[in-house]
DNA sequence: CCTACCGATCGGTAGG
DNA sequence: CCTACCGATCGGTAGG
C-alpha cells in the first residue's frame, strides 16, 4: 500500500473517531509513521484530504446507481431493493469513510461543500423518483410522500455505520434483508 | 432569558454548525455578547457545556418513555407509535440540541461518555422490547429482528434533524404520520 | 463579568 | 520525506 493510500486510510479512521477538526495532522502522520510536514508532499492541505474522502465515497454511490438503472424492465420495488442493497454494501465495506461522509462533510469549504450537497441531493432524488414510479405503477402505496420516504430510507441506511460491527455475526446479506424488509414492508402484519 | 440559558442555547447552535471542537469558546462568548473568560463563571469547562446539552435531551427522551409506558393496556403498535411520535416531537422542537446529541456526544470524555452510551442503549432496548412484545402478541411480523428494527427506526427518527426545515410546510403531525407509516407499514402495498 | 495573561497545540511553509 | 520554524488560535486561570 502506497504512503498516499495509507494516509487516506488512517485519515478516514481518525476523522471518524475524533472528527475532522479534532484530528490533528501530527496525529495522522504518527499513525502513518512519517513526520507531520511530510503529509503536505502527498496532500496540499487537510481539507483536500477531507474532500477526497467524501467524494470518493460519493462516486461509489453513483456508480451503484448507474449499475442499478442500467438494468431495465424491473418493477420499482426491485429497483429500489437493488439500490438499497448496493448502498448497504458500500457503507459496510467503508465504515470509516461512511462516518466521514455522513458527519464531516459540513467541514468542507466552498465550492466543494456546495458540490457535495448537490451530489447528495441528486442521489436522494433518484430514490425519490423510483418511489414515485412505484406509486404510479401501483407497486407502492399512493398515500406515501415519496421524497420523505426516500430521505427516511437513506437516513436508516446511512445510520448503519453507527452500529455495524465488522466482527459481529450479522452478514451484509442479513442486514440487507432485514433493513429492506423493515423499510419496504414495515414491521406490521 | 438568563445568561446561562443564552450560553447553552448559542452553544447548541455553534456545536451543531461547526462541531464541538470546531466551535471556539471565544466565538460562543461573542454570540452571547460577553468576553470569553466570562463563560467560565457559568460553566466549569467547554466539556460541561457539551454534556449538559447531551444529557438534557437524553432526559427528555426518557421522560417521554415514562409517559408512554405509564399508559397500560395498549397493543405494541400503539405503544411504539406513541414512543415514535414523542421522539419526533422532541427532535423537531430541539433541532440544534438533537444534532449535538447525535453527532457530538462522542467528544465527551469519561465517565460521562460511557454513561451517555448506557442511557442511549437503554432507550434502544425499550423500543426493542416493545417490538418483541408485538411479535409475541402477533401485532408484528415474527420474521423481523427486533433489535435491528429498533435501531433502524431510531436512525430514521434521529436523522430528522439533518433535513427538517422549521420554516417549511411540513408540520410535526405530517412528519409523524408519514414516518410512522413508512417504518411501521412499509411503503409497499 | 472583565482585563490580562499563559502554555499548548494547531495547520502550514521554507529549504533541503 | 525530514528539520526547523512560524503566526494564529485554542481552552483555561488569576485576580479583581
Amino acid at each position: 500500500m502506497s504512503t498516499k493510500t495509507a494516509i487516506k486510510s488512517q485519515a478516514k479512521r481518525l476523522f471518524k473517531e475524533q472528527g475532522y477538526i479534532g484530528a490533528s495532522m501530527r496525529e495522522l502522520a504518527d499513525a502513518v509513521g512519517i513526520e507531520g510536514a511530510s503529509l503536505y508532499y502527498h496532500f496540499k492541505s487537510k481539507e483536500v484530504l477531507l474532500s477526497d474522502i467524501c467524494f470518493e465515497l460519493s462516486d461509489q454511490f453513483f456508480s451503484s446507481l448507474h449499475a442499478v438503472s442500467s438494468v431495465g424492465g424491473q418493477t420499482a420495488d426491485v429497483t429500489l431493493s437493488n439500490a438499497m442493497r448496493n448502498h448497504i454494501k458500500i457503507v459496510v465495506d467503508n465504515i470509516d469513510a461512511s462516518a466521514v461522509f455522513v458527519n464531516e462533510w459540513r467541514m468542507m469549504s466552498e465550492p466543494a461543500k456546495s458540490e457535495f450537497k448537490r451530489a447528495r441531493r441528486k442521489y436522494e432524488v433518484f430514490f425519490k423518483d423510483v418511489i414515485e414510479n412505484g406509486i404510479q405503477e401501483g407497486t407502492f402505496r399512493k398515500d406515501i410522500n415519496a421524497d420523505l420516504a426516500a430521505i427516511t430510507i437513506l437516513s436508516a441506511l446511512n445510520g448503519i455505520y453507527t452500529w455495524y460491527n465488522p466482527d459481529g455475526d450479522l452478514s451484509v446479506e442479513d442486514i440487507s434483508t432485514h433493513l429492506e424488509n423493515t423499510l419496504l414492508n414495515g414491521i406490521k402484519h
